[in-house]
DNA sequence: TGCAAAATAGCACGATCGTTCGTTTCATTT
DNA sequence: AAATGAAACGAACGATCGTGCTATTTTGCA
């Protein structure tokens, strides 16, 4: 489940610990859940963010994203990707636990969309490429992904998911350094 | 809030009832969700699905089903896709409800699926047109709106979901019936 | 070793949940 | 007029939830 289905209760007996011990350390559920997105957000900054940038600026460092993204969410089939649950769950209920999941979210959003800027001023995408129209399409490969392996259980998702990353790169794509000498422009 | 948003005691109230009547009508919870996973589907097809099967197959149908899908999701801004929250919420929960939630959902998709293999039986698709991985670009578009327009409280994202929709087909395109005489291959 | 402080435990409260049970209302039918 | 059946009600149940209190234990430091 995902922050709604977590519970006091439900942590304190995984710890062996006392509800009202468990209580004590986070002072409410509100900061509890809060906590968690912040940890999830190490986890993924560790796991996604930190090992791309050690990759070339431009589609290197794109597609490392990309991949490490898949990775994560696809791993994810029986942990659950907070920010994606997250984001339904706290759509329509205001308040510092849906504050704080959207600065996350947005955070990884910033993230990479500089990175889509960085392959335009690379020279690996074309510089008239709409950088937030290639990032929401990116992220809706993510969501169908996370979809289709989790909910619906379908084999193949993470294949479709990296098919569309070349797809949406494709037609954006000026020269690709990993393909080196081939140029296309369209 | 989605379907475990829903309590019998708030339809009670909501309805003037009481909550023992209320429950009488369904039986059980589970039941309940049930119902309103079906009434869902009926006001789907006929707000969605119907309308657009009246288009000419192909392009034509397939578009007017996107178009009508994105405003469906656009408008529940203040409602709420339970396809979409409830593929969420019963993605690690097995059970009735989580069946009947995956059995309309895959009726949706599998509409969507003709539709695109009608565009491509029509010649308004390349005949190597990969059907399923067009369906999962297109469900991506549709989550991304979802994501950005609902959580996020981006303007602009039904604008982005019909850019999408547009990249996706152009990628494919043989012959575009809305503009007649002009032919592409690629 | 002793002491202050932090961490944890124990217990209870009020609220909400789905559910059960017995009763009442009321329209239809005999 | 009496009987029947469905529908709705009211009250209560057991469970779970977050939370607030007060002990008790553990820890770190002088």
């Amino acid at each position: 489940m995902g922050l709604e289905g977590l519970s006091i209760g439900a942590l304190a007996e995984v710890t062996q610990m006392s509800k009202s011990g468990v209580f004590a350390h986070f002072g409410s559920r509100e900061e509890l859940q809060i906590a968690v997105i912040r940890e999830y957000h190490a986890r993924f900054e560790e796991e996604v963010f930190f090992p791309a940038v050690s990759q070339l600026r431009g589609l290197p460092r794109l597609r490392a994203l990309f991949e490490r993204w898949v990775r994560r969410v696809s791993v994810e089939v029986d942990s659950g990707c907070i920010y994606i649950s997250g984001a339904v769950e706290f759509d329509d209920r205001p308040g510092p636990v849906r504050d704080a999941l959207a600065a996350m979210v947005q955070a990884w959003q910033a993230a990479l969309e500089r990175a889509i800027a960085l392959s335009i001023e690379a020279g690996h995408l074309r510089p008239d490429t709409d950088t937030l129209q290639m990032l929401f399409e990116l992220h809706g490969l993510i969501l169908a992904l996370h979809h289709d392996a989790r909910f619906l259980r379908l084999p193949g998702a993470v294949d479709r998911a990296r098919r569309g990353f070349e797809r949406v790169v494709q037609a954006q794509l000026l020269c690709d350094p990993d393909r080196p000498g081939a140029t296309s422009a369209g």
